[in-house]
DNA sequence: ACCTGAACACCGTTCAAGT
DNA sequence: ACCTGAACACCGTTCAAGT
């Protein structure tokens, strides 16, 4: 599985100014040449799909990577950072997966809306290892790391410029936006969580799940009341 | 603070067919008389309000109750079973919250379903660690207790009937209500969640959290179609 | 019946020591 | 520079022993 991980920081630390890398990594020996932060970050994953979130020990996750249980306290400094880099990473896939949704409708801005929130409920429910680690406990978002806090505030602003974009064009109310903001995130977050905690469940769930998404964003847009008509 | 759990199970033990406590419990040695599991439930509570859910040791609650640190054991058949009994004592504490709004309102499903969300939205910022307990990690439902499963069935049954209440009246639409149910659920535990979490932060917090919860909730009635209308 | 104290196999974190 | 191995202060859980 090829993560965002592997492709960040410590990769470029071994490329010069013209771009040729100074010490090309063995093979047999990579962990000594500058990727064990991004190796860490993957075992991690593979603990929490295993055996959940809270299950994460620093011990294991150094055993998976063939390191002592020491090693990792020279890429972290201690086991929330780990965790606070999974959370990082899970932001710009989750990022990146609402965009592409977005894509498929550059011209509609109410589809680009709709698709913002599918988006965000796919990934939600596509990497659940991620998405814990996100919104878990144990992740203190007055104090987390800049990176992380950009990765995130761009996420909100995602969903912000959709509505605003709604606006713009009249197919939605002229509301506060950034209360609309929270509503939508407050639908998807909460159905996010219910599905991955193991609280909706349907007979044929996985068929099932399409619709569910559906009625939901749905729901926002025409509301309850009664005078509801379809499109 | 009094709690459901110094009402509860082990004080009927004391009692008798016809109603006589058989062995009256001296205050200065409680513990060896039956109420060891509702003391080690508020010291739980205790310290999930001090240092968080993730944090709560048996080694502690029972260090905080003035017991050894197997004591628990008697009571409870590991840690998860205690975090249980707190969660079915949150449950039953929400349901209750849910009823009181609603009690206001006899004649009026829809004032009564927006009351539903907001006792529930109450609860959960008024008892954040009962709600972390509730729906944190840790609490896997498909092996939970009967007791558990009933007190959470309860609090969705009350939202299910604020909705179907509500069609009966021609006050909201004629959807598949379990979806629209749903999509309440998910809004109000997406909110909480933000909330306890520290996502959403304004100045003068909570004086805006009011007007916040009823934009949520209103906002799920009017939709963000753009021909919304004031009630 | 109910609780204690020691024991076991784990944790996160630190640090002197190796290469 | 990067990693190791031992050490420390913690966990959850078990169990023989006390009252």
């Amino acid at each position: 599985m090829l993560t965002l991980s592997t492709l960040t920081a410590n990769d470029v630390d071994n490329v010069n100014i013209k771009g040729v890398p100074i010490s090309p990594v063995k093979k047999t020996d990579a962990y000594h040449h500058g990727n064990l932060r991004a190796a860490l970050i993957d075992s991690a994953l593979a603990v929490i799909i295993e055996k959940g979130a809270e299950a994460v020990t620093i011990r294991e996750v150094a055993a998976r990577t063939g390191v002592s249980h020491a090693a990792p306290y020279r890429h972290f400094p201690d086991k929330n950072a780990l965790m606070a880099a999974v959370a990082k990473e899970g932001f710009d896939l989750m990022v990146a997966r609402m965009r592409r949704r977005m894509a498929a409708f550059p011209d509609d801005p109410l589809q680009r809306l709709k698709f913002c929130g599918i988006g965000y409920i796919e990934f939600a429910l596509d990497h659940p290892a991620h998405y814990r680690v996100m919104f878990g406990p144990g992740q203190d978002p007055l104090r987390a790391s800049e990176a992380l806090k950009l990765s995130s505030a761009a996420s909100f602003q995602t969903l912000f410029d959709a509505i605003t974009a709604c606006q713009a064009k009249g197919v939605v109310h002229g509301g506060d936006p950034m209360a609309m903001a929270l509503s939508c995130w407050a639908m998807v977050h909460g159905f996010s969580m219910l599905v991955i905690d193991g609280l909706v469940q349907t007979r044929a769930f996985h068929s099932a799940l399409p619709a569910m998404m559906d009625g939901l964003v749905d729901s926002l847009y025409f509301g309850f009341r009664p005078d509801r008509e379809p499109l």
